[in-house]
DNA sequence: TCTGGGGTCCTAGGACCC
DNA sequence: TCTGGGGTCCTAGGACCC
């Protein structure tokens, strides 16, 4: 059995731990560059406001309800995540993390359903009472049922935010209120596909003839038609697993067409990429660089390109990833345009012990590597970017613009919450 | 003025191998 | 006239997730 646990509203909710003043109000996050709402309070979704809807279309109905608005803290809730996270590690040794917000547990088989909500509401209060996040909790014997079961626990008043998905009734009863495009793996298109072929709920799907779904939905479709029939299908690859991507992108705050400003962002999200990889131990052997204009001023020339190269040697330097990244983005700048957005992707990861030597590139592995660890220990000590590259620039214009940010109450000193006696 | 960021998995089809 | 068979690896693109 799994128990599929996740924070509600979970970025909402870490702003309202450290003020409680927001219980009850609408409140929203913002996404980068304060651009789209990407968290609602219940209060929130009531007004009517959806997720990832435009910030600057709302501004109206922000002000008329008094909707307190958030530009995203992931220090904060990256921070908040790891806690949830370490307290629900102690309900069983293995914890398969999802995202930032979600954790299936594995739980033991031969429980009765009693003894599983029990636990489902232990599991409940610890979460609450350790780090004041309220929670989604649902139980069933594959994770796509579990997702169907917290679905209804949050969703359903009666149930206390546990539900518990146990004998054949019970289930049949779950898959005939959940719409098809509720279920896990199903998105627009799939569900646009099953609804003309007359399938409108997870039980329709279950009936379904597994060759027709695998020929029209691929293996992925099969195995989620096998999990809602009770058939335990997906691992998922832990998130403390090394990444098999990793990616730095941005939108920038305002478009620019300036070369050696494109050149200073870029240089910095290949030093970001260098310090994830470096983080998990792993090199990449690929270094992908994007960059594109604005496709919502329709009225302006577009334009957009991507370049991916291979690296003379797999690395995690960041004066390798950098120079690297600066060659790939020569090859696709054009003048004329106004860039609204650019990314670094680095691929082909493996572990940093398994670098090839190439005898024709001159490239001292263990010198990059005294470098790249002299940077980070100074800079954890003295605050991030202290010791850095000339090619890049904390303070420049294509920075976010974040407005409404909260304080980083749980990882920096200065910004720690402050009680006042009267 | 103003529209996020970071991931995963799967498949088809081309290049290449013997 | 007639042009094999069986494989691997890689990448782009599409679909999905939070």
């Amino acid at each position: 059995m799994y128990a599929l646990i996740d924070g509600n509203n979970f970025y909402v909710s870490c702003e309202r731990v450290f003020n409680p003043a927001l219980n009850g109000k609408p409140v929203v996050v913002l996404s980068n560059n304060d651009g789209c709402v990407i968290s609602r309070s219940n209060e929130a979704k009531a007004l009517g406001i959806k997720m990832g809807e435009p910030a600057f279309q709302l501004r109206e109905t922000f002000r008329k309800h008094g909707v307190k608005i958030f530009s995203t803290n992931f220090t904060l809730y990256g921070d908040m995540s790891r806690r949830m996270h370490s307290l629900l590690a102690d309900f069983g040794e293995d914890i398969e993390i999802y995202s930032i917000d979600e954790a299936f547990l594995h739980l033991p088989d031969n429980l009765s359903k009693e003894d599983y909500l029990a636990l489902g509401r232990k599991i409940y209060s610890a979460v609450l009472n350790g780090i004041g996040i309220p929670t989604g909790i649902g139980i069933a014997a594959t994770k796509t049922l579990a997702k169907i079961a917290n679905r209804i626990a949050k969703k359903e008043k009666e149930y206390g935010n546990v539900c518990v998905l146990d004998g054949e009734n019970e289930i049949t009863e779950a898959l005939k209120k959940t719409p098809i495009e509720k279920v896990w793996g199903v998105g627009r298109k799939l569900s646009v596909m099953l609804k003309t072929h007359n399938v409108g709920t997870a039980y329709d799907f279950t009936k379904l003839p597994a060759d027709w779904v695998r020929r029209k939905m691929t293996v992925t479709g099969l195995k989620m038609q096998r999990e809602l029939l009770g058939y335990d299908e997906i691992d998922l690859d832990d998130i403390r697993e090394p990444k098999k991507s990793i990616a730095t992108t941005r939108t920038f705050g305002k478009t620019t067409s300036d070369y050696g400003l494109i050149e200073t962002a870029i240089s910095t999200f290949a030093v970001r990429c260098a310090e994830k990889l470096q983080k998990q131990n792993s090199i990449a052997s690929f270094i992908t660089v994007f960059l594109r204009t604005d496709k919502h001023r329709e009225d302006e020339p577009q334009y957009g390109n991507a370049y991916t190269m291979a690296l003379p040697v797999a690395t995690s330097s960041e004066l390798e990833l950098v120079k690297h990244a600066v060659n790939a983005l020569r090859e696709i700048f054009r003048e004329g345009y106004n860039y609204k957005r650019a990314g670094v992707i680095v691929t082909g990861i493996s572990n940093k012990k398994e670098v090839q030597p190439d005898i024709f590139y001159d490239y001292d592995f263990e010198k990059h590597e005294r470098i790249s660890n002299a940077i980070n220990e100074i800079n954890a000590k003295y605050g991030r970017d202290t010791l850095r590259l000339a090619a890049i620039s904390p303070s420049e214009k294509w920075r976010l613009q974040r407005n409404f940010l909260s304080p980083r109450y749980t990882t920096s000193w200065d910004e720690i919450l402050k009680v006042k006696a009267k």
